[in-house]
RNA sequence: GCCCAGGUGGCGGAAUUGGUAGACGCGAUAGACUCAAAAUCUAUUGAUGGCAACAUCAUGAGAGUUCGAUUCUCUCCCUGGGCACCA
């Protein structure tokens, strides 16, 4: 047998691997399935990352044992090749991004190859490849044909240099990453997908899959539901406000605001004297009327002057003479504005009251009496302004409303407020501000009351003011807050700057006295627009007569065109909107003259369903057949699409992924579901992730600190299994380690030491009949006789079975340091051992085959295995074989250890005691003293109290 | 500020229904083999004191519960990551 030689060894069996192709998942196998999956790389340019193969290798792991355990496993690979940084190249360049990914696929091909995973690689899919992002498309399309993809002007980051609008990751300290310019922020209309419509779902179904405790705290934080209450404020006039001395009194039903009342008081007087013919019937019926509904004439109400009101119930009654029939347009902003405050009109003509008097009368009793009697509490008549609160019980504490600047309440009471002036300056001011000002560290709160108007809390009527504040965020809640300043840091912080009452004692109130209960999302939308070329063109065209029109499925994909110039144009679009023979097309619907969506999808598209396209990569008619899709994901043909359990069996990733990307390929998937389209109603049974490989030092491994570890340089001086070993044993799997290139070493002596037992095994076999020599049993000491061959119960093969569950248990919890870690003494127990039975070798070899594939199956083939050891059964380990039938436990006096004593397990507790007791050591120190208290431990210690 | 994950020898890290702290690996020291080196093997390797047997101290800091705490409770400090006025 030749000496270790990796290089050699692992071509030798790359080659025979994919030659034979015994990674392959076979779809449709009557073999009960297993689906694992590792996100699928970006291609850069820099090559493969040293840590990628730490994740790849952690699921390679279990997908060779589960292969070993008599699964039929699909272990994918493909490229998420959209993006950035492949853009960003091509403008800098001019080289068209295409070739770009093509270059770097291959160098990531080869390099993942070099490390022996096991994927499937006729699987391989590329998100930017026409065949696949057609059905990304299509997807999209269906999204738009359910109405949860949309149009809608929103605030983008824009950089006025680069006239682009940028994407939140391209925005450093408020500053465009590119060209450092301050960031603005610019309205736009973007394509968005109504994520929030699947809020609660996400959220809830968390309960049912697999994943680690923090993943799904952190998809529950991202999407931010919280139960509270919405409780509606009434508004009405500050009443403190009064009028000038001399200029009359107050009137007791007071509807609009002081100075308006001064300048309309004279024109109500002077059409009290002068009503026209009807309005003299109508007062004479309203005044009369027998009811309980109280009515007033010529009242003023906001900017108008109403004929008749009933103010408790907030009716109004116009009486309109031939004039009216030319200001129709008018009236209607008139009533627009009324019904805004909460009032409602009916209106009658002149001729109308002169004929039926007597019909409309009963006509306007009617409308009162179905007005509900909430109305009744009206005796101010602003209307009310809903806040959302997760603590409806601190309400007695709230002394004062914020509202957000862009809360519509503000221009609604226009007239009402006073200070309307410095009011809107305020506004000006936040719009104005870069979002570095609204969330820089400082934080310093700003707000302008809004004077004129008080808000009345309903749980003790007290009148408070209303503030506008950006602290108060429009997005969320209802744009309006109770502030209990002594229970709300923030509010406090509020109050405080503004000098606004602090109420500590307060009464608490119960959760339904006040307003209705509601659940409320951090979640927003998901903008999908990029004005970006190297992306999924979104495939609708926009008709001059029908509007945005879908692209027929027929005509997917809409390929991508070439262009020369890959910057952004001037406006701020997509450079495909200079290709004008691409924008220019023909409307599907009308064939009329239409042009092409210039936007392209974001990258979190194509990775947002690739899991999919794997099960049934080739596919041209669907994304994936049914048929498929429901082996698969549910190892089940008969399933209906209605059951809904299942998914990827294991999906390990990153940390940096536990939010973003999983939840939108769950919105995604769930969406899919809802249209019969996925089998189940989750992508992912179970999702672990992956620790970073940090440089040598703990710090990031980065280019500009030259800490960078080339893959292929470990591969070439070490060895891919020595690789796979070292990035597996340097730590645990789930938290970030520091490379260490010192370090390997161990990882390849131990491969070295297997090799070195591997050909001691071999000589035996080739030039000695298994003889009978004893065995020192290294334990006790005593020699053990062997039966035809086998030594029977050595310690050996006590080490061995314990090694086998071991790895199993480690391999599932992902424990891989302490797999290996048991698997090294395991070695150095075969090396030491004399007569190394071939078959125990083989076993170990067998465990070991899914960290180091090739130098395993190199040995495995060289004691004659004709079949791939990752095609052999996973070794039994045997119960019985690894019980102890002695064991050392550990004496202590009041908690130190001062003595070992041996025991028999049988042997009862009474009896152990008194050997502790006895024994020589423990004497000594009890001279003397008396023993309080002896705590035995079952098989493993005794505590001396004394 | 809030949330999450961590803090154990010179270094990476083991040890969880509370039960021998430091497995395994790197590094270091000494020895065997060798003309020599490399490789390999063996031994030692938390700190302090002691010739030694051994003793004492030690898991970020401080308290508590317990026969016994790296593990549980409380208060605080530090590192990494995420969120960022979410009512």
């Amino acid at each position: 047998m030749k000496a270790y030689d990796h290089k050699k060894i692992e071509k030798k069996w790359q080659n025979i691997w994919e030659k034979k192709g015994i990674y392959n998942a076979k779809n449709n196998s009557p073999q009960p399935k297993y689906y694992s999956l590792i996100e699928f790389p970006y291609p850069s340019g820099a090559g493969l990352h040293i840590g990628h193969p730490r994740s790849y290798t952690g699921m390679d792991i279990v997908s060779r044992k589960r292969r070993m355990e008599g699964y039929n496993v699909l272990y994918p690979i493909g490229w998420d090749a959209f993006g950035l940084p492949t853009e960003n190249y091509a403008i800098k360049t001019g080289k068209d991004p295409r070739i770009v990914t093509k270059k770097n696929t291959d160098t990531f091909r080869k390099q993942l190859k070099s490390i022996g995973f096991s994927f499937d690689w006729s699987r391989e899919i590329n998100t930017t490849d026409p065949k696949y992002y057609k059905w990304t498309q299509w997807i999209f399309l269906q999204f738009f044909k359910k109405g949860l993809a949309y149009k809608a002007k929103i605030n983008i980051n824009w950089c006025p240099k680069d006239k682009t609008g940028l994407a939140n990751e391209e925005v450093i300290g408020g500053c465009c990453e590119r060209c450092g310019t301050k960031v603005e922020k610019r309205e736009k209309e973007q394509w968005m997908l109504a994520i929030t419509k699947y809020a609660e779902r996400l959220d809830k179904d968390l309960d049912d899959v697999d994943y680690l405790p923090q993943i799904k705290l952190a998809q529950r934080n991202w999407i931010g539901k919280s139960e509270g209450a919405e409780i509606e404020f009434k508004i009405k006039h500050n009443p403190s406000l009064t009028l000038p001395e001399g200029e009359g009194e107050m009137p007791r039903f007071f509807t609009t605001n002081p100075e308006l009342w001064k300048v309309l008081q004279d024109r109500v007087l002077e059409m009290r004297k002068n009503p026209t013919n009807g309005e003299k019937i109508m007062w004479d019926l309203l005044r009369r009327n027998t009811t309980e509904y109280h009515f007033r004439r010529q009242h003023i109400v906001d900017r108008f002057i109403a004929d008749f009101i009933c103010v408790e119930k907030k009716l109004i009654v116009e009486v309109d003479g031939d004039i009216h029939d030319y200001k129709k347009a008018e009236d209607k902003e008139r009533t627009k504005i009324l019904n805004q405050l909460g009032f409602e009109i009916v209106r009658f003509s002149n001729d109308e009251i002169i004929k039926n008097r007597e019909d409309i009368f009963q006509s306007i009793i009617l409308k009162l009496n179905s007005i509900s009697s909430e109305a009744l509490s009206f005796g101010e008549g602003l209307g009310g302004v809903k806040v959302f609160t997760t603590r409806p019980d601190t309400i007695f504490g709230a002394t004062y409303l914020v509202l957000a600047p862009e809360h519509e309440l503000i221009t609604n009471l226009k007239s009402q407020i006073t200070n309307f002036n410095e009011v809107e300056k305020y506004i000006k001011e936040v719009k104005n501000k870069t979002e570095i000002e609204r969330t820089s560290d400082d934080k310093v709160k700003t707000g302008v009351e809004i004077k004129g108007v008080k808000a009345i809390n309903p749980a003790n009527k007290e009148e408070i003011p209303i503030w506008i504040a950006d602290y108060v965020l429009a997005t969320y809640g209802t744009g309006a807050i109770m502030a209990v300043p002594a229970d709300d840091a923030r509010d406090k912080e509020f109050a405080e700057k503004f000098k606004l009452p602090i109420v500590k004692d307060y009464k608490k109130a119960d959760f339904e006295d006040f307003g209705k209960k509601i659940t409320r999302f951090k979640l927003r939308d998901w903008v999908f627009s990029r004005q970006r070329y190297w992306g999924e063109p979104i495939p609708v065209v926009h008709c001059e007569k029908c509007g945005i029109v879908p692209v027929l499925e027929k005509d997917l994909p809409v390929e991508l065109p070439k262009v020369k110039n890959y910057q952004p144009t001037d406006s701020g679009e997509s450079p495909l909107a200079n290709i004008s023979k691409w924008v220019n097309t023909k409307c599907p619907k009308c064939k009329g003259k239409a042009k092409r969506e210039t936007d392209t999808m974001p990258n979190w598209a194509g990775s947002s369903w690739y899991y999919l396209r794997y099960t049934d990569p080739k596919n041209s008619k669907e994304f994936a057949s049914k048929k498929n899709l429901k082996y698969w994901l549910t190892s089940n043909f008969s399933l209906s699409f209605g059951e809904g359990q299942g998914g990827v069996d294991w999906y390990n990733g990153g940390n940096e992924h536990t939010t973003l990307h999983l939840l939108y390929s769950r919105f995604w998937h769930k969406f899919l579901f809802d249209q019969g389209l996925v089998p189940t109603s989750e992508p992912y049974k179970k999702r672990t992730s992956h620790g970073m490989i940090l440089g040598e030092g703990g710090v990031k491994m980065s280019k500009s600190i030259g800490n960078v570890i080339n893959p292929d340089e470990i591969v070439k001086t070490y060895g891919a299994d020595t690789l796979r070993v070292y990035e597996m044993f340097m730590g645990p799997f789930n938290q970030s380690v520091a490379w260490s290139t010192e370090s390997i070493i161990g990882s390849r002596r131990f491969i070295e030491k297997v090799w070195r037992i591997g050909e001691r095994v071999l000589k035996q076999k080739n030039f000695s009949v298994p003889d009978l020599k004893p065995v020192k049993n290294s334990e006790d000491g005593r020699f053990q006789s062997k039966i035809g061959g086998m030594s029977q119960n050595s310690s050996l093969v006590k080490i061995l079975n314990k090694t086998i569950k071991k790895v199993e248990e480690d391999i599932e919890g992902m424990y891989f340091n302490t797999a290996i870690s048991s698997m090294m003494i395991l070695a150095t127990e075969m090396e030491k051992t004399e007569n190394v039975q071939i078959e125990d070798y083989k076993k170990f070899l067998q465990i070991l085959s899914p960290f180091a594939p090739h130098v395993t199956e190199e040995l495995w083939n060289t004691l004659g295995e004709k079949k791939s050891i990752h095609l052999s059964s996973w070794p039994k380990w045997d119960e019985n074989l690894i019980k102890d039938e002695k064991i050392k436990i550990v004496v202590q006096i009041n908690g130190k250890v001062r003595a070992e004593i041996m025991i028999r397990v049988e042997e009862n507790e009474e009896t152990i005691k008194q050997k502790a007791l006895m024994n020589e050591a423990i004497l000594k120190y009890l001279a003397g003293k008396d023993a309080k208290k002896v705590i035995y431990v079952k098989n493993r210690l005794i505590n001396i109290v004394v």
